[in-house]
RNA sequence: GGAGAAGUACUCAAGUGGCUUAAGAGGCUCCCCUGCUAAGGGAGUAGGCUUCGAAAGGGGCGCGAGGGUUCAAAUCCCUCCUUCUCCGCCA
């Protein structure tokens, strides 16, 4: 969400740089007009309200004196009903206007490549070759059934498509992933671990700017308003929300397992086999709240440890900066994070780090003390690091023998009671 | 889920419609007095949002949240949230 005053000042600058996600100007100039229209009928409520204040602290004094006060109370009457009349207009212009402001995206930052889609991403590097196999390397949804690590069926029973069980050593291995996740941020002193509502209630979604646009994309349990979470992001980020943190609490690093929940609602048909895509999956979240001058090295910071934990996990990826076209509604800036596949032939996403700049901290009045003692907003930024079940798929595919073992890799081997292969 | 009580600033807390333009105390900051410390005396201490203004400086909102009644609401009414006590249920 952006500054009102900023809108005003900078609004040209704001306009190009939301148009280079090149979808249209996202009501920008309507809000420019309700917030015209706002401070016209801000400033004449306030008037009025003023001289309303001022004359009704005479009445108490008429009163003692014993003047008759027949005529203020008709003045006062009349302008009390001119004030409401006013308020009802200005309150009508401010939620159109707000509702409006919910819906315009993050500017994208200056320096990232400009694009129209997917396609004009840039890679920056690679790391590690992929596995050349002597044999048929087989889909961690084929080796999985086979193998009976995972039931798709029974999913589907039980809930619906795109809900899997693992089981046995597979399992396990997804557990030796969490703890393994958990303990590589958090054993440095580095990352403080957070155990995670679930779900969040519609303020929270609104902060970290899953609502109000992408509602069809989440869980909602209607009774109470509440959503399930669709990344731990919403939960962690939202977890400081309307406080004023003092300046030495700052940077802070949060990380958190949660399940996460996405009705995938506009995936009908893509990525159908295997666990890549599911409704439901664990993952964890990073998050840094930051002093906004620091915000774009903490990001190189983060993604620089979610590619030391790839790298420890020994596998392949490569790094993707996202063009303006196709980075997130509320980030400025993204990192994504792939990982081989031999079943696609290609790397896929298993982590996203962004910045959002001050844009979710002003949804979610997330603010600091700086050096001069004034209120500012944080800057905000999270990463995954990482889910557990995309990358327990990556494992299978990467690491599976001729025989359909899977190879554990090193740093897993002690959450795995010694296991170098299942 | 049922019954009751509560929510006012950093903390405690007064406040049953206009004399509150939110008292008082503690704490905190500064000053005076002290050789230092304690005690004592004095001054300051409502943050945030927003709006007008070049600035200086005005104005509006704010007593858990949102509505309502009224010329006027911390105060009266309604809905909701949170906390506490008791009962019920439950992993």
């Amino acid at each position: 969400m952006y500054d009102i005053k900023r809108i005003r000042r900078d609004f040209d600058e704001i306009l190009s740089a939301v148009e280079k996600r090149g979808k249209g100007d996202f009501g920008l100039l309507e809000i420019r007009d309700l917030e015209k229209k706002r401070r016209d009928i801000l400033v004449l409520v306030e008037q009025l309200r003023n001289e309303q204040k001022t004359k009704s602290r005479l009445i108490p004094q008429f009163k003692k004196e014993g003047k008759d006060a027949m005529a203020l109370l008709e003045e006062l009457k009349s302008l009390s009903s001119e004030i409401s009349l006013l308020d009802e207009q200005l309150k009508e212009v401010e939620c159109s206007f707000e509702e409006l402001l919910y819906y315009v995206p993050n500017t994208p930052h200056d320096d990232i490549p400009l694009g129209k889609g997917e396609d004009d991403n840039v890679e920056l590097r690679r790391w590690a070759e992929p596995r050349v196999f002597d044999f048929e390397a087989k889909p961690h949804w084929d080796l999985g059934v086979e193998r009976d690590f995972l039931d798709f069926e029974r999913g589907a029973k039980v809930v619906g498509s795109r809900f899997t069980f693992v089981k046995g050593a597979c399992a396990r291995l997804e557990r030796a992933l969490m703890n393994y996740f958990l303990d590589f941020h958090t054993l440095s002193g580095k990352y403080t671990e957070i155990g995670s509502p679930g779900v969040a209630n519609r303020q929270a979604m609104t902060g970290t700017g899953q609502l109000p646009k992408f509602i069809e994309d989440m869980y909602h349990c209607t009774e109470d308003d509440y959503f399930l979470i669709p990344t731990a992001e919403v939960t962690l980020t939202n977890f400081h929300r309307e406080e004023i943190l003092p300046k030495e609490d700052l940077p802070v690093y949060i990380t958190a397992f949660t399940q996460c929940y996405r009705r995938e609602a506009g995936s009908a048909g893509r990525d159908t086999k295997g666990i890549i895509r599911q409704h439901q999956f664990g993952k964890v979240e990073l998050v840094k709240l930051v002093e906004p001058k620091s915000s774009f090295e903490e990001l190189e910071d983060m993604v620089s440890d979610v590619e030391r934990l790839i790298q420890s996990l020994e596998l392949p990826y490569r790094v993707i900066e996202l063009c303006s076209g196709d980075v997130g509604f509320s980030s400025a800036k993204t990192y994504d994070l792939e990982v081989w596949f031999p079943s696609y032939d290609n790397y896929r996403e298993i982590s996203s780090c962004s910045n959002f700049l001050d844009f979710q901290a002003r949804r979610c009045m997330l603010r600091y003390r700086n050096e001069e003692g004034k209120v500012e907003f944080l800057h905000t930024l999270n990463g995954s690091g990482i889910p557990t079940g995309r990358c327990l798929a990556a494992i299978i595919e990467n690491n599976q023998t001729e025989d359909g073992k899977i190879r554990i890799p090193k740093v897993l081997r002690p959450y795995m009671g010694g296991l170098d292969e299942i």
